[in-house]
DNA sequence: ATTGTTAATCGCAAATATACGATGATTATT
DNA sequence: AATAATCATCGTATATTTGCGATTAACAAT
C-alpha cells in the first residue's frame, strides 16, 4: 500500500481509530467497557452472539487500535478502554467534524 | 453473517458510518470535502496519491455509507457532504464517547 | 457524426477481515 | 500430578476490501 508513503500520521490515526469502530460487535464491546469499570473476556462472550474465538479476535483488534487494554487476573482477562487513546480518539474525531459542512446541499 | 439478527439498528448503523471513515483516504476526502463547498470528482483524484478509478470507488463507498451525495454537472460531478448523515453521524459518535470512560486505567 | 472530457464501472489480483472449531497456554484447586 | 476454568492462538473457509488498467457511458462542442 502506499498509504504508508503518503497520508498524514493524523489522518491515518484517525482512519484506524475508526476502523476499529467499523464493526458491529465492536461497537458493543466498547459501549458494554464504557458503562462497566472492569469486565472480563467471559463476560463479553456472554452478551454477545458469536464465539468465544470471535470475540477474542475482535477485542484484539480493539487492542491493537489502541481503545482497549487488559490485564491478567487468573484465570480471568479483564479489559477496559484505554483512556488516553480513548479521549484522543474523541479529540480528533471532533477534529474532523468541526471543519464545518459544506452549506450548498445537494439533492441525490 | 449474524450480524443481520442480532445488532440493534443503532450500533449496525454507527458501525457503517465508522467503516466508512476507515481508511485513510476516505478521511482526506472528507476533510477536503468540508472545507470547499463544492468539488468535482476530477478535483480530489489530483490531491490523492491515487488513480481515478480508486478515487472512485472511494466516493462510492462514502456514498453509499450516506456521508456524501453527488450531482451530475456535466461533464463533471460535483460532491459534497450530506449535511443530515453527516450530523446523525456526528451525533451517535458523539453518544459513544459520551457513555464515559472506566475509572480504574490499566497498565497493560 | 465525430471528437474530447469526465467519471463510473468492469475485471482481475492481492491483501484483509470475519467467523468458527480445535488446540494450546496459564493458573487455581484439588 | 491431575483437573477444571478461562482465554488466546492456530488453521481453515469464505467474504470483503483495496488498487489499478481498460473500457464504457454521458454529454458538450465542434
Amino acid at each position: 500500500m502506499k498509504d504508508t508513503l503518503i497520508f498524514s500520521e493524523e489522518t491515518k490515526l484517525l482512519a484506524r481509530f475508526a476502523k476499529a469502530l467499523g464493526h458491529p460487535a465492536r461497537i458493543e464491546i466498547l459501549n458494554y467497557l464504557a458503562k462497566q469499570n472492569t469486565c472480563f473476556t467471559g463476560d463479553i462472550v456472554e452478551i454477545m452472539p458469536l464465539a468465544q474465538a470471535t470475540v477474542s479476535q475482535h477485542l484484539k483488534a480493539l487492542k491493537e487500535a489502541g481503545l482497549i487494554c487488559g490485564t491478567v487476573q487468573p484465570p480471568k482477562v479483564s479489559y477496559c478502554i484505554d483512556q488516553q487513546n480513548w479521549i484522543k480518539a474523541q479529540t480528533i474525531l471532533w477534529q474532523l467534524f468541526e471543519n464545518g459542512c459544506c452549506k450548498n446541499q445537494c439533492t441525490s
